[in-house]
DNA sequence: TGCGCAAGTGAGCATTTGCTCACCAGGTGA
DNA sequence: TCACCTGGTGAGCAAATGCTCACTTGCGCA
């Protein structure tokens, strides 16, 4: 809400706000020479910030998408929000945000860190861009069983054993399937020391990278065979708008109860929620929905992700429709407003 | 001078300009995220703004000319600069210009000032827009004696009393003429007790309010009758560009010697140099050259003028022709740019 | 006219940013 | 290979800005 100003008000603003900026002048300074107190300089200069009369521009790089970030992060009180624009196709758009999130980790991994790593295509792809500059002596741990029914490069196990590779780090596999036949199998499953060692040792990790999954017949649950597509219309039935690690949620970001829960080895959403940094990735299209309802759910602190879902989680947010054209490209310089 | 900027760098920067200036980020938090040192983070900032990365304009009020007064408080080292935009006419001008000082006193002087007033016919408006909110208790002095050649407001008794009269303060008058014939006959008038009381204390004002002169042959010493013709075009010959209360200096501000100097009854320009702020107003056309001597010269702290003089007298500090035309309204929107 | 409330204000402290300085890293030339 | 120089770096202090709080001022209402 931009304030209205009187007339010699906004002149004052003005003048103050041209010595400060421009003129480089301190506010005690400011306050001697326009006969005011130090702290009333600083309340102008700020009504001056508020009401537009400084207009602070960043001006990006084209490529990026700083003001998207920006209301991603204040819209979901993301610790971080990555943007990145469109691609030629959908493999360059997967690449891309693969590209940043291995670049983000890079970044905030350090020795000791411990990584869980959930399954997905573009998950999958970010070990290839997965460089640090040095030996970084972190662990990456399954944080699912694995799907034979889906390529390898998509499975945890893999992509941690690239990742580590990348890296010169430690991969911890769990050998076990994502999903099996019933609830007792699944309890005999974890009764083994190995497997419910690396997932104790996946819910202890300090960062997680995982893939959202959406509701669709073609989504990498049902790929993947952990559901059929009578079970994934059931979810859908519920409400349900998308997963991780195979935890559904509604809309609203409430967790979808399901009889299939019980036959899953992965990590929880409540397990999730004791990672200090969740790293969420997507580049698939049409995914509004499901990252809307994730994001909601309050587990992830980063989302990498593509330019159209980024504008189409934003849009959802706000009660529209989900805009499902491209915005054009065009600067991203930012304006400070209110 | 831009610097250059490799693409990582850029987008760094850029990220950063983002965080801290639009999501309001403390430098201490982006440290953390992005993995630098705090001071790294400062000096990124900084890099930001010097590159242009960061932009900050100002957004005034169309009719004010800030960057026209951050150049002039620049290049001359003024404490203050105001430029009044382009007016109807003549008069016009000079009433903007005198309303604008007029302000200025308003907001610097506090009971106990004492003012020392030239003549001139823009000094001459200025009482008629001094109207202080509360009473001042402040003494106007006039620094020069008076001139029965050119009309009463125009005369520094007259605007002492004037200005006195605005704000319920005192004027004291010194009742002599400005030019005698003679240097005996001016130091007999110094000799006399109240004459060298007034100008003592005009000499001990904290403020002076004075007008800028010209050379030529209508100018106000010419017009009072303390040069002749001949005399000014003298003192053109001898390189005299302009005077303040009769002291001429020469384009670089060197004091132009000449007879005429100790038949004046007024301040010298070594008076003016003790006196803390020297208000000049100026807003007749033509005297870029006067009002650049006279800057020059060292003795004026604040300058009010009109926007053409503004202009010319920039131009003509840094080496080119003085502009004659109109330089065209427009946004006064400034940039921050090295 | 008096009272209550909201907004404004400056003193003073807390926090953030700017900057100095000793040290380090990288590049260059002998 | 070594010495020297330049630029970068973070520790730590100085300076500037942000913010809390007690008090003041101005406005509206009875």
């Amino acid at each position: 809400m931009r304030e209205e100003l009187r007339q010699d008000e906004y002149e004052l603003l003005a003048r103050l706000a041209q010595r400060y900026y421009v003129d480089e002048r301190t506010q005690e300074e400011l306050a001697a020479e326009f006969a005011l107190s130090r702290p009333k300089v600083q309340r102008l200069l700020e009504r001056a910030r508020r009401s537009g009369v400084v207009a602070i521009h960043i001006q990006a790089p084209p490529w990026l998408r700083l003001e998207l970030e920006s209301q991603l992060r204040e819209t979901f009180g993301l610790s971080d929000a990555i943007v990145c624009s469109a691609g030629a196709d959908q493999e360059a758009e997967r690449e891309a945000v693969a590209q940043r999130a291995a670049r983000y980790l890079e970044r905030h991994l350090h020795d000791g860190c411990v990584v869980a790593v959930s399954h997905g295509r573009t998950v999958g792809a970010v070990p290839r861009f997965f460089r640090p500059p040095s030996r970084l002596d972190v662990t990456f741990v399954s944080a699912m069983g694995g799907s034979p029914g889906v390529a390898a490069p998509t499975n945890p196990n893999e992509i941690c054993r690239a990742l580590a590779a990348g890296c010169g780090g430690e991969a911890v596999s769990l050998y076990a399937p994502a999903y099996v036949e019933s609830g007792e199998i699944r309890d005999q499953l974890l009764a083994q020391e190995a497997i419910s060692q690396s997932l104790d040792r996946a819910a202890q990790a300090t960062v997680a990278l995982v893939g959202i999954g959406g509701t669709d017949d073609g989504c990498t649950m049902v790929r993947s065979g952990c559901l059929t597509t009578d079970e994934i219309a059931w979810l859908r039935s519920q409400g349900a708008v998308g997963d991780v690690l195979g935890n559904y949620v509604d809309i609203e970001g409430r967790p979808v109860a399901s009889p299939h829960q019980d036959r899953l080895v992965a990590l929880t959403v409540d397990h999730l929620r004791r990672i200090g940094t969740v790293v969420a990735v997507v580049s698939e299209p049409e995914k509004p929905r499901a990252i809307l309802g994730m994001l909601r759910a309050g587990v992830i602190s980063v989302l990498v992700v593509d330019e159209d879902n980024a504008r189409a989680v934003l849009d959802l947010a706000a009660g529209g429709p989900a805009m499902a054209g491209r915005a054009g490209g065009g600067s991203s310089a930012s304006q400070r407003e209110v």
